[in-house]
RNA sequence: GAAGGCGGACAUGUAGUCGCUGCCUGAGGCAGACGUGCCGAAGGGAGAGGAAAGUCCGGGCUCCUCGAGGAAGGAUGAUCGCUAACGGCGACCGAGGGCGACCUUAGGGAAAGUGCCACAGAAAACAAACCGCCAUGACCUCGGUUAUGGUAAGGGUGAAACGGCGGGGUAAGAGCCCACCGGUGGGUUGGUGACAACACACGCUAGGUAAACCCCAUCCGGAGCAAGAUCGAACAAAAGUUGCUGCCUUCUCGGCAGCCAGGCAUCCUCGCCUGUUCCUUUGGGUAAUGAUCGCUCGAGCUUUCAGGCAACUGAAAGCCUAGAUGAAUGACUACACUGCUGCAUCCAACGGAUGCUGCACGACAAAACCCGGCUUAUCGUCCACACUUCAAUC
RNA sequence: CGGGGCGUAGCGCAGCCUGGUAGCGCGUCUGCUUCGGGAGCAGAAGGCCGGAGGUUCAAAUCCUCUCGUCCCGA
């Protein structure tokens, strides 16, 4: 199977996490990184593009809203994916993101981003 | 015109760019046992609701070995009907509320039994007699006291006091008698029925509470798509156990009878099943809620016709309308629409109309096996009524 | 998907089954005590029992619906 990375803005099945236990992994063993909204969480892993998992819970808001906070983060993390790549990220929605508007939560995601860039590029 | 009553429909729209999940077509590529299978650029078309919600009921579907009877438990409760079924719906009856249209109603049984009815009150349930009223006797200061008896009209308490009210009657009273109302009983008529109407008889005995225990009638096997099926991971450990007795049989395998153990997921009895290369315990391991199917054509939707007061049913024609699984419908832009705030102008009683600016997930809220209901949340918009009351005019 | 519990004074809880008076502890306030504080003693205030409807003469309690919150099991 072989993936093609530079896909552009796509968001398809090999850009997410789909797994509980990839999950678990990454929240086991990963570093963290949080923001105004949001918190990050990262690990290395074997392929060559990064892969994204979202984590929304109930306190949030009911459904609609989660739902709604779930879009706008795919939204903007399609755009920015190519940031990174080799890694495993999972996105933690804190309670206030139900609140953010999309021009604030994508701040949050770039400077965040950011971030993880400068922590994975300082130990090589 | 004002105030109401009742029922129904809709749930911002159009265009563009990028993106998500199935379906169809599919350039091309890979593997081939030549039947085919897999990957896949690009294109086409589809993609949340009236409540998808709460999970309060009822079914379909799947598995459990749903065996019978009894007990326990749970639910429901006027009548007739509709339905796959219901605790739902329709019609109708009774009761209550409203001037009315109309609305509400868990609405069987209190002479089967038990319990309870606080406080107040003389008395709270086989009636009894506190203040009273009346008669007779006794005492005495001639107006009272006391004893016995007759009363339940009046007072007062309470949510409720053993029919109500009026008249006659009486020593005072009392269904003691009478008229009206209420009640009970059997009867006639109408209605499928709940029930209603009518006349007759009985002077009348029977408080309330069953959303208190209970009785009666009807219904209910359990679990739930993480049901269940197939494929794989998944191999490899240790211990225990082939229940006992008798008979048939040369032995093994096997069969029969009795006993024993376990099970038939609330319990008991009868009955049935099992007693095994499969089960139990300990330990280890894993992709730890794996992949595919189930999975969306169904008590389906729309229109017309017929039957029925209606719920609903039948027939014909046409249509295919989400199938995700860390969970698909979004982001941005433009215009129109709607609502709100502010400003200005006009009409000017509350207010209304127009224009401009700003704000707005435009309200409530998102499928998770599928249906029929119920309940709850909700910005607003539109429609129907030969429905009611009041006011004005003719 | 299935099941269960809890909402009562500022806080933590009784009372509910078996209907009639809403109570306990800590806290608050006032007074006494002490040179002052703490402790102690005496007294007081503070509740329409999560919400709506119903049954009953009467509901925190019984019944139905609903809101919020917490916890189990697969």
């Amino acid at each position: 199977m072989k993936i093609t990375p530079n896909r552009t803005f796509g968001w398809g099945k090999a850009v997410r996490l789909r797994k509980h236990a990839q999950y678990c992994r990454v929240q086991s063993k990963g570093r963290r990184v949080g923001g105004k909204f949001l918190l990050f969480i990262f690990t290395p892993s074997s392929l060559v593009n990064a892969r994204f998992g979202l984590t929304v819970s109930k306190r949030v808001g009911n459904a609609v809203t989660r739902n709604k906070v779930k879009r706008r983060l795919r939204e903007i993390l399609r755009h920015h994916k190519n940031i990174l790549s080799g890694l495993d990220v999972v996105v933690i929605a804190k309670n206030n993101a139900a609140s953010a508007s999309f021009v604030s939560l994508k701040q949050d995601v770039t400077e965040l981003l950011e971030r993880v860039l400068r922590s994975c590029s300082c130990p090589h």
